[in-house]
DNA sequence: AATATTTGACCCTG
DNA sequence: CAGGGTCAAATATT
């Protein structure tokens, strides 16, 4: 019974396919869209615009692959395979496609500094939003690796709109101030399953999905899997957009506070530091590493090499905040009472990785079992 | 057996 | 009251 719909899940049906390549070949629009609408904008960069004429043309012919090959991913997959990185399994320390991601993580900080003069306040975040993340981070061969550019520290740091709670009417936690939400697009995987929510080396427990009005797609609601074990009160939401069946739309709430490091506490009670320094994040490249996540099967020295070439992934407190929230009725709220968001540097810093292989090195021994404590009432 | 996901119910905020 | 967010039992998966 349910199995069926878990199959369903997992093997796509005909319409749906047909769906994607629809949504495919809108995606490469907009990425031309977008282009064309932030030439301007890259023109000192020749790089830059190649590799987005690259990603354009690589996502018309990935959707001409689908559409020759209807449910044959291989050709897609060899579209792709030109890529600078072999297949899937890069070997990588500092290679190429790392670096790519870093370049793609800059040129996306940039796009976003962009963008936020543009949104100069609230533009719908349609065509605005996405334009530079997308026509940056719509790289198809980036998608290949496995994951996202998850930490583009987005727009909107603001918990605008109905984050206002004048006078606490109840004891209950209306610190919604201090959930620090963030909103950012991610191209969704265009091959292989496209269901995977983007991967950003965190590794999430989903514990909610819910259909919200007015959109197509559910939300689908996740916490830090480490959520009890650190009292890490990062949690994310993810949806689709409604016009764009490939890009989901993140937003993380409140960062991760499990980062650990070798040199860091286990717990890592930090001191309330106002991280007020959300500009500062987007300052580094975080990269994200292709990591199967959820199931550890990361070589460890994947994750080493990761952690030490510095490459910005703020292992645990990478991509946070965003916004999309709105009554932030945060449950958990009593355990993780203080406001112990540690400076996002610092956990870059300081942390290791976190992908689930870290943390089961680092701590064999995790049994935590969130949910026997946190009950409601 | 342990862990993760699904899903309807419940709770909270606006 | 409606809608969004979370809980937690049931179910899947590994």
């Amino acid at each position: 019974m349910f199995k069926s719909e878990t199959d369903k899940a997992k093997r796509k049906r005909p319409d749906q396919t047909m769906e994607e390549t629809f949504s495919l070949i809108l995606h490469g629009c907009k990425l031309a869209k977008d282009l064309e609408s932030n030439l301007g904008n890259l023109a000192s960069q020749p790089e830059i615009l190649s590799k987005s004429c690259d990603d354009i043309v690589k996502v018309f012919a990935a959707a001409k692959g689908r559409l020759n090959a209807d449910q044959d991913p291989a050709s897609f997959t060899q579209l792709l395979r030109e890529s600078p990185s072999s297949s899937q399994q890069p070997q990588q320390s500092t290679d190429p496609s790392l670096q790519e991601w870093l370049k793609y993580g800059v040129i996306t900080q940039a796009m976003d500094m962009i963008q936020q003069k543009v949104l100069a306040g609230k533009a719908p975040f349609e065509t605005n939003e996405m334009g530079g993340k997308n026509l940056l981070e719509g790289s198809a061969s980036a998608r290949l690796k496995g994951s996202v550019v998850g930490e583009i520290q987005a727009m909107e740091l603001s918990d605008s709109g109905r984050g206002s709670s004048s006078s606490s009417q109840r004891p209950r936690r209306s610190r919604k101030d201090d959930e620090e939400k963030r909103t950012m697009t991610v191209p969704a995987p265009q091959m292989g399953n496209t269901d995977l929510p983007p991967e950003d080396n965190f590794t999430w427990r989903k514990y909610g999905q819910k259909e919200i009005l007015g959109s197509r797609y559910p939300r689908a609601y996740y916490r830090c899997t480490h959520q009890k074990l650190y009292n890490c009160p990062a949690k994310k939401q993810v949806q689709r957009l409604d016009n764009d069946f490939y890009t989901f739309e993140v937003t993380y709430i409140s960062q991760h506070t499990c980062h650990m490091s070798s040199t860091a506490p286990s717990i890592p009670p930090p001191p309330p530091l106002e991280t007020g320094t959300q500009d500062q994040i987007m300052t580094q490249a975080m990269v994200s590493q292709p990591t199967p996540a959820s199931s550890s099967s990361v070589p460890l020295g994947r994750w080493l090499s990761m952690e030490f070439n510095s490459l910005a992934s703020a292992s645990c407190g990478s991509g946070s905040g965003g916004a999309g929230g709105s009554t932030a009725s945060a449950r958990y709220g009593r355990e993780v009472d203080y406001p112990a968001v540690a400076d996002l540097a610092d956990v870059m810093f300081n942390s290791g990785s976190s992908s689930s292989n870290s943390m089961e090195f680092i701590f064999p021994s995790v049994e935590d079992k969130w949910e026997a404590g946190d009950k409601k009432n």
